[in-house]
DNA sequence: ATAGGGTTAG
């Protein structure tokens, strides 16, 4: 009797397992078990389910398994924990069989089953398979259940599939939270930020309450248009429906102030979050680098490993980015032994950003072999590297890459295009390039963007052919923006076409009256095509309307630090051993050839009267600085703000030569390899 | 049930 009394009915030890199973009390758990099997109610359907739960929650899939194995079949809440546990390893095949067997056994799929496939057919890209238990979803009357519903929302929103998301949000009949914000963040996934936040304000006017995921989705589609305000509005919404303390609502403001660049503020919100995930710490550094505060992204990145927090894969593809945009080597190489020290080179993201730090770093063929040692490569994988072919001016190499891109069955996008059309127009294949933008529409569907119609304009002018260049953009289907217009100007420089060149600087002065490099060109079109009082007058226009010149500035790392020289300057400490150095380059510069481009200086708009000698541009400071800084067997590396002058493009193949060393200098517009004398862009850039 | 971070170009 007083035994029957002290035991425990079936729905007790059921809540009591799953009090184990979502605190991941392992051990408790399988107390539990044993006393379940002492008192006879292991095979209560209830107790049997929160068994089964237990174990697949402790990720002990192997004993769940097992269980499974030996359980009663007719119960089906066995079968769905069994579809979770297999979702939680993304095993689509061992999910579907289950789903498949169950159904033989004659078991009805309920409202817990849908969602439990779907979610991993959702999770490994298996669309097709959705779509048929879509099918199935319908035939046996779940279409109109949330749970089922949002489930398949988010799928189809997942993948692009936005309109037939939409359609299933529309034939709910009951309000669902859940099933909007699964829509809102398909759209906010897919960059359409708008009509994210459009949905997310018609959800609000239909009276649905959001709740912090909702808030969170929204906040973060701000932030992906850098909508500050907008955000800071639904940030004091949240606040209202009492929201304020949550994780995700506070990461999202991080981002949002992070990716407006305002850094003060992203701090401060991140401050305010008590229990700081990796994804608060990740907000800050992934909105810091894409606002281009690279710097400070590396800060919050040293900081974060002082604090002794693991960094995950996102963390590690965010800094790496930060060190190539800003071609901090020496950090970007630290972060990578960082990489391979915790196993994370082998995720393909990790790897992609790496090769573009390498490429934009200058080291092209580290940047190769990271590529080829990739596993597994994706489709960013082979834009990095064909993009940074493209920077180096590898022209064929790019091409090849391309190709074989296309053999292995990878589909080229928007981004492929740019780099194979731009690495056409670094070498002069125009036949070729012309040949691929055709191909864009033709065999791969894709809709030519203004930039690809830029690199076209770039590809046609920059080989000389200017006439048909206009004409390309007189007859194109979009209109053309200033980047089109500047492209074509520049070409005409090179080309002393002063007709076509004229026409390209009115549309461009037109679009972009303020931008001083237009200016630049304009009047370096008219000096070297000798028309002396074209370019004046276009000087006169610049300093009528306060247009200053963008000063020159090229800078290079040595002993950890960046030394930065501006044109003539004599700021360096070392100013007069480099200058002294410099003399003697001159000197056998000359000895073999080298002979000053009296055109070089005419860029400089402003300084035109100063006397040469004394007037140099920075890149042969910073070079020079470089021979005398650096052991004779590394390469000297220099970036530049503008792009190098004709004259400074010589000389350093000179220099090149004289000191053996291999020169790599990235401008605005490429890089450029100089080694024995001569340079891998072959004069043609 | 629904989210919040990363990678490619111009």
């Amino acid at each position: 009797m007083k035994r029957e009394y002290l035991k425990p009915d079936c729905v007790t030890v059921a809540s009591l397992l799953s009090a184990c199973a979502s605190n991941g009390a392992l051990c408790k758990g399988e107390q539990l078990h044993s006393y379940v099997i002492k008192a006879g109610i292991s095979s209560d359907m209830i107790v049997e389910g929160a068994l089964l739960d237990l174990y697949v929650n402790c990720s002990d899939i192997k004993t769940a398994h097992e269980m499974f194995l030996t359980a009663q079949t007719e119960n089906v809440v066995l079968w769905n924990v069994m579809l979770v546990a297999f979702g939680k390893l993304d095993n689509l095949s061992e999910s579907f069989r289950i789903f498949r067997q169950m159904q033989i056994e004659g078991l009805i799929p309920n409202q817990f089953t849908y969602p439990s496939i779907l979610r991993t057919c959702t999770s490994v890209g298996a669309l097709d398979l959705g779509e048929q238990i879509h099918t199935q979803v319908i035939k046996t009357g779940f279409q109109f259940n949330v749970y089922v519903c949002s489930v398949l929302i988010d799928m189809y929103a997942k993948h692009g599939k936005l309109d037939t998301a939409h359609v299933i949000l529309r034939t709910l009949t009951e309000d669902d939270v859940v099933s909007w914000t699964a829509l809102i963040s398909g759209y906010a996934q897919h960059n359409l930020f708008a009509e994210a936040l459009k949905h997310f304000k018609e959800m609000l006017n239909r009276g649905i309450q959001s709740d912090n995921i909702g808030f969170s989705s929204a906040i973060s589609a701000c932030a992906g248009i850098q909508a500050l305000n907008q955000g800071r509005q639904i940030h004091a919404q949240s606040y209202v429906s009492g929201y304020s303390e949550d994780l995700s609502i506070g990461n999202a403001l991080v981002s949002l102030y992070a990716r407006c660049g305002r850094i003060k503020e992203a701090y401060l919100e991140f401050e305010k979050i008590d229990a700081k995930d990796s994804i608060s710490w990740n907000g800050l550094i992934s909105g810091f680098a894409q606002s281009g505060y690279c710097e400070d992204a590396l800060k919050v990145f040293a900081q974060m490993n002082r604090a002794k927090l693991e960094a995950s894969f996102f963390t590690f593809g965010s800094a790496v980015s930060a060190a190539a945009n800003i071609a901090n080597i020496k950090q970007g190489k630290q972060i990578h032994a960082m990489i391979i020290k915790r196993g994370f080179d082998s995720d393909i993201e990790v790897s992609n950003a790496l090769i573009t730090f390498y490429a934009k770093c200058g080291s092209i063929e580290d940047a190769r072999k990271e590529f080829c040692e990739m596993p597994e490569k994706n489709d960013v994988s082979w834009n990095a590297m064909i993009t940074g072919y493209s920077q180096h001016g590898y022209g064929n190499e790019a091409v090849n890459l391309f190709e074989k891109m296309k053999q292995v069955g990878e589909m080229p996008n928007h981004v492929t295009f740019v780099g194979v059309l731009s690495a056409c127009s670094h070498v002069g294949l125009v036949t070729k390039g012309l040949g691929y933008f055709e191909s864009m529409s033709k065999e791969h569907g894709l809709v030519p963007k203004p930039a690809h119609y830029a690199c076209v304009v770039d590809l046609i002018s920059r080989a000389g052919f200017l006439s048909r260049a206009r004409k390309f953009i007189e007859e194109m289907p979009i209109e053309p923006d200033a980047t089109i217009w500047r492209t074509l100007l520049s070409a005409c420089t090179v080309h002393k076409n002063v007709e076509v060149g004229e026409f390209a600087a009115h549309h461009l002065l037109e679009l972009e009256p303020e931008d001083s490099a237009t200016y630049v060109l304009l009047s370096n079109m008219y000096a070297v095509s000798g028309k002396w009082d074209c370019r004046d007058q276009t000087r006169q226009m610049m300093r009528n309307r306060g247009v200053k010149k963008e000063p020159g500035r090229s800078w290079i790392e040595v002993k950890n630090s960046v030394h930065a020289f501006y044109v003539g300057d004599r700021l360096h400490p070392l100013a007069d051993k480099i200058y002294e150095f410099l003399a003697e380059l001159n000197k056998k510069a000359a000895e073999i050839g080298y002979v000053q481009d009296r055109y070089s200086l005419l860029n400089d708009v402003e300084q035109e009267q100063k006397d040469p000698t004394v007037y140099i541009h920075s890149e042969k400071l910073a070079i020079t600085f470089g021979l005398l800084s650096l052991s004779d067997t590394v390469p000297i590396h220099v970036m530049k703000n503008l792009r190098v002058c004709k004259d400074c493009h010589s000389w350093i193949k000179f220099v090149s030569k004289i000191s053996n060393r291999a020169i790599i200098v990235r401008d605005a517009y490429r890089f450029h390899h100089f080694e024995g004398g001569i340079c891998s862009c072959k004069d043609y850039w």
